[in-house]
DNA sequence: TCGATATGCTTTAAACATAAAATATTAGTG
DNA sequence: CACTAATATTTTATGTTTAAAGCATATCGA
């Protein structure tokens, strides 16, 4: 069976949604490193570093591992490395879980709270200047619909 | 000069558009995950080699190593290595430029070219389905917007 | 209780990524 | 022709990322 056999059991393709994906990915691609760059140049820090830090400041209880890498939607042993190196700079601490030896709480320190809000800020004024083409509304309007994308893309891989 | 004053001068900070930025990448890692997923399952291949591949394919007289990481917009370097591999496999052949002993083209097999047209069906019936919620014509015009705002933010950043 | 299985995290190996140095070749200039 | 600069690529050093293997601990059913 080929291909085009399998397709035409279901529905059509669509060239559109395979040129929406590559503009898509070339946007974000184009954002990310700008991000980065910023993130490098006036922070001395990185991507990754700001979404770690991003989660916990959201999660003020603090995260276990794998929940962090579940919310990061980055590999488990990937976020132990990101994790030792803040923890080393003093922006966020272990805390071990009481009734269970494996795990240990992920938290921000007073300190990591404080640069963390200076570098959300920062981050924040980047992405309004990239994004001042699209208003306020545009924005919104855009942003729900990612979201039910994303949703929907969700329950397909539980 | 703090951020605050730098802020007011210009225009108030939309949270819709970091709201906007936050969704986009969160879909966007979402559809690259499952993307990395297939190539892997499916073909025990890889993002990068399938870029390659797609690049090397759509100049069917082959691409010098530079002009190739400079459509990518990877690094030198990084090249080599995925070229190297995929010339290991197969897929494709360095060819030496006649009249510059320096430079080689990078060209496709007949092989790599036939396991190329697969994996790319493949890819476009995935993207197909991710997107699914999208019709054609809305996909199109959000295509055509994300357009717009990378050529402004190219521009921007040159 | 005990053995199997699941969970939480770290470590490891391979691929990927960048920047910078090294190598080789070519082109231009006096 | 020698010297310099430019070009094309690879190599090296360093670091990131993922998948999978490896420990340690927990949980559950017989």
């Amino acid at each position: 069976m080929t291909e085009t056999q399998t397709n035409a059991t279901r529905e059509p393709v669509s060239k559109e949604r395979l040129r929406l994906w590559l503009r898509f990915l070339k946007a974000s691609r184009t954002i990310e490193a700008q991000l980065r760059e910023n993130l490098r140049v006036e922070f001395a820090s990185t991507l990754p570093r700001f979404d770690v830090m991003a989660a916990l400041c959201r999660f003020e209880d603090g995260l276990k591992m794998s929940q962090l890498s579940g919310v990061l939607k980055v590999s488990n042993g990937n976020v132990t490395g990101i994790v030792d190196r803040l923890a080393e700079d003093g922006m966020i601490v272990r805390v071990p879980v009481p009734g269970d030896r494996r795990a240990s709480l992920v938290r921000m320190t007073n300190r990591g709270r404080e640069e963390f809000a200076t570098q959300a800020a920062a981050h924040e004024t980047w992405i309004n200047e990239m994004l001042i083409d699209f208003s306020p509304s545009e924005a919104n309007d855009l942003a729900a619909r990612l979201e039910q994308l994303d949703a929907n893309l969700q329950e397909k891989t539980p």
